[in-house]
DNA sequence: CTCCTATATGAATGTATGTTCATGTATAGG
DNA sequence: CCTATACATGAACATACATTCATATAGGAG
């Protein structure tokens, strides 16, 4: 854990404080909550079609061509980590999205992977 | 896979317009495999530093709290998916960020999880 | 009440991933 | 050369995770 070098290309004082601004680990964790999300091609396609229209289970595994349950179960993930909200009808539920900022993240990931989507 | 259902909430228009649209696999994996990177607080807390300093390694290490060999697997990571770059002096090797957008992925995030920095 | 459909969920399984440990490579200093 | 330092890397291990299978729940149709 203690390793040497402290190559002084900052000051005590730079290191005080870039580690005094250090979110906590709790904010930490929360972030990469976050973005593990996204972190999975499924529910990427998932957050895509509820990105164009309200859609059912069953719909959602045929366009996204995953199982019920596997798509179930990630669409559980979705709405833990808020970002997909549900609306039932009769023994339909319809899932939709939570969050509108998710299309600003695509934008970045697409720049910086450099695809023109 | 084969689901029943079809709610028709949408038309086959609509459907085959969204399935039209639908990025290729390769853009879906390549964004997922762009998330993933954060989906870490190890390397969220790398880049957090690096976004203050350009450091070495032990450096890094010191700073995260973390081994030299974990410090050093993880940017290889953040390496080979173009988030940070090396600079060599002597036996030393510098690291810093590659990419800017990276803040801009935080405040929309920090903004979801609803953290004031 | 009974059956069927839509969805949720728990257990099981295979795979991916993060860390550690041991070691390899490269460079500076004596 | 020889040694020490800085970093990289491969194997091993433990954990996390995505999917599947089987089953549970819940609501509508008859």
């Amino acid at each position: 854990m203690i390793d040497k070098c402290l190559c002084k290309l900052i000051s005590e004082e730079e290191i005080d404080k870039i580690l005094g601004q250090l979110p906590t680990d709790d904010t930490i964790a929360k972030l990469a909550e976050f973005f593990k999300v996204f972190g999975d091609p499924s529910r990427l396609k998932l957050l895509y079609f509820l990105s164009r229209s309200e859609l059912c289970v069953a719909d959602l595994a045929s366009l996204a061509k995953m199982g019920q349950s596997a798509v179930s179960h990630q669409l559980k993930t979705l709405r833990l980590s808020r970002f997909v909200k549900t609306r039932k009808e009769g023994t339909v539920v319809y899932y939709s999205l939570e969050d509108m900022h998710i299309q600003s993240l695509f934008d970045v990931a697409l720049e910086h992977i450099g695809e023109e989507v």
